[in-house]
DNA sequence: AGTCGTCAAATTGTTGACACAATGGACGAG
DNA sequence: CTCGTCCATTGTGTCAACAATTTGACGACT
């Protein structure tokens, strides 16, 4: 009979799931200086272990550290935030393509129920955050995760993904942007189901490329710009 | 008076540098085992560092390892190659189109005397080896370079520019392919210089894929069919 | 007052030792 | 002969101490 094993099995991933959450919750505020042996005594652990969990991080990309001037949480400069949107719109519209292709029908339904609970909580919560859902909640994490291409699906949805979230509810949307993004989350769903790769591929592209303009719009002087 | 400074300030870097070297170059094998007091040893350095280095390079998906059971040198299936390919289509493509429209024109002058002498060298060896260009030789790797998106750039160009070279030569390219690519290189360049950026990205698209089709006819029994 | 050099404190880089888990082979039961 | 168990060995995970570098403050000098 097999032991129900923690979650972690190590301490290097227990630092490595308690940092990720303390920089994209904002515990740890981006450019804040992370000192080992205060991040150490944080999580009740030695040094070794923390500095694993930053080399980690660092892939996907919530760290940047140099030699000898330790770690800082990264801080997007407006340009290198608009740059993120240019790679989703190229990564997300290969996967989008993927998965009218290999996506099953179970899939597909599911997403389908996922929208529907979108539309629910949209009217109930007044439109007002339709882009808070994560993870499993997410349209284009799970259409990565139906793909079947598994490195895309890990590039978007474990790399890079943790860093959109941080970024991603830092800009108030605009009123009537969460129903106009449902609005286009169907068709993209319309095309995955007549498996149109092709087109499901230009409207993925083109939902992110409006998502980045209606950023590009609001970015003021919330964001430094120069990293 | 500044003192001739190290190319790389820590062991964990040296480490990093080398234990890639010797995973591209075939020192290490797809698949092999590392162990840990071993490689400190070959390296001349202790555990510390090394894991450190091993942990970069997972970043880098040269290097898999899973807690409590060590590190093995990566080994795609023919299955992860492909899909290695898919990424690199939709990722080349849109840094492609960028480059149209961000790429000085002292970059594209350079980009035209690359592939002359590309074209040198391809008559000078018959056709055989145009592919082994690397890094600033690499006309995709010069390409996001100068697409202006760095965090693209840094994607291909760093995170998984390893793991390409690692991949790119182990199938013997088929007798016409070298001068089909130089040719398929051309027209890129042509757009770019006519800053189309939208054509730039359908070629490089096509260009990819009609790589990726000639590695899939190759793929024999070179690879393992299961990770 | 401002700039530069020096020194002390804090922080990062590295090491070797210890604790724990996994691998592999000998041994014995079936 | 096959399978499972036990134990020794090997290797990974973690820690605390040491070494080297950076940072910031203080004071001397222009």
């Amino acid at each position: 009979m097999a032991h129900t094993r923690p979650l972690t099995a190590t301490l290097s991933e227990q630092a490595l799931e308690a940092l990720q959450a303390d920089i994209v919750e904002g515990a740890l505020q981006p450019g804040e200086k992370l000192r080992e042996p205060e991040l150490a005594a944080r999580y009740g652990i030695s040094r070794g272990p923390l500095r694993e969990a930053i080399r980690r991080l660092e892939a996907r990309k919530l760290i940047i550290s140099a030699p000898n001037t330790g770690a800082r949480v990264v801080s997007l400069s407006a340009t290198q935030l608009l740059e993120l949107y240019d790679m989703r719109e190229a990564l997300e519209g290969m996967t989008c393509r993927l998965a009218a292709v290999n996506a099953s029908d179970a899939e597909l339904a599911a997403l389908t129920t996922l929208l529907d609970q979108h539309e629910s909580e949209l009217t109930e919560t007044d439109g007002r955050n339709y882009f808070r859902q994560e993870g499993d909640l997410d349209f284009h994490f799970r259409i990565a995760r139906c793909s079947g291409n598994e490195l895309l699906a890990d590039i978007l949805c474990v790399d890079h993904y943790h860093l959109l979230r941080l970024y991603r509810y830092k800009f108030s949307t605009s009123p009537g942007r969460p129903a106009r993004a449902l609005f286009e989350h169907r068709r993209i769903l319309d095309a995955l189901r007549e498996r149109d790769g092709e087109l499901a591929e230009i409207l993925m592209r083109k939902h992110i490329r409006s998502a980045r303009e209606n950023l590009k719009r609001q970015i003021g002087q919330q964001l430094t710009t120069e990293q």
